[in-house]
DNA sequence: ACGCTAACCGGAGACTCCTCCGTTTTGCAA
DNA sequence: TTGCAAAACGGAGGAGTCTCCGGTTAGCGT
């Protein structure tokens, strides 16, 4: 299964990511499909086959962005202690949802729909977050029994709720609170 | 300003009301509003003048019940130490989120744009919220520098977060995460 | 009782999302 | 080359959201 596309469809594919990419940035994360799909010379028939969703079309989009996010973990282990790499790291999550408003509510949606589209990102960034809280764990800082699931929708959450930047500080204050909570032991 | 509205329009906020509650209990939080101001017997602008968006019609529809959600707090303290009234009145709160689960997407856009819309079932929460939060740092069980309004926020991001009802034990794990972030004693 | 005006009513219409399906194209096999 | 299925294309259309504004009505002042 999943033969490789036709060279058409695959043509199409890249046009329209290009296209949103531009759009998304251009536009905001409203833009309408039928814009999007009309400025890559397709129809909308093809927009939605290829991105069945919204989301999935935002997902696709910033994929590669949210990997440098992801990728981003080890190098702040390597230049701070870990417990800081953590929380350093959350701001950057924080701050890449609330940059790329559109991301948020694909976010949302996919949780919602405990979706696999997101799979793949998901998959990374869950990836990031145990790098991190294992080392923080090894180094003592954290506690031990948490899981790393819990702490990315944790994350998800704060940046759901503090979507608009003029809570950028109540953001913070969440995200210290939510290490507190890491650093507890439990009695 | 706000003179009392006239005899007619009063009457047809009632129906609308009334139609709305039961249209969300019965065909769940996504009918159309199109069929809601059918039910009700009057034209659709009719409709939107009273509630603008979504948002504010579900708000109103549920109004009543979330002020009994508030009113519970006070019991809670009563029956438990503060900290255990505390999260228990969260457990409530996430629960009637996903119970309502219109009621998540609304406290969302209205969080999305800082809107005032809610205002009136915001403040009732931030009293809840503060009342419980008050007692349990009286009795020296969470700490006394966190905002309630970081707290409500917190637990609306969790409930956001965890909006599928098959994630029920992952949000109560957030809460007591949560928790544990409350009772953190800063260094 | 009767005007008159501010306030309310309601549906047509502009947009958007997404689906469905007849038409067109690709590229493998003969 | 040529034929031909499988795959992709694309737009018409159903459904929904929300706005706008001409028509209607309530209820105050006389």
């Amino acid at each position: 299964m999943t033969r490789p596309l036709r060279a058409d469809a695959q043509r199409n594919r890249e046009r329209l990511l290009e296209v949103a990419a531009q759009a998304f940035a251009h536009d905001g994360p409203q833009v309408s499909m039928d814009a999007i799909a009309k400025q890559a010379g397709v129809g909308i028939g093809t927009l939605y086959r290829h991105f069945p969703t919204r989301e999935a079309l935002v997902e696709a989009a910033y994929r590669k962005e949210l990997a440098r996010l992801c990728d981003a973990a080890p190098g702040l282990l390597e230049t701070m202690p870990p417990d800081r790499a953590v929380r350093a790291w959350m701001d950057l999550f924080v701050e890449y949802m609330s940059t790329k408003r559109g991301m948020a509510d694909a976010l949302r949606a996919v949780i919602a729909s405990g979706g696999n589209p997101f799979a793949q990102s998901r998959d990374r960034l869950l990836g990031a977050v145990t790098t991190l809280l294992h080392a923080a764990a090894d180094a003592g800082s954290v506690r031990t029994d948490v899981r790393p699931e819990d702490v990315l929708v944790g994350l998800g959450g704060i940046s759901l709720a503090t979507a608009d930047p003029a809570q950028a500080e109540q953001a913070a204050r969440l995200l210290d609170l939510l290490m507190d909570g890491l650093r507890h032991r439990p009695t």
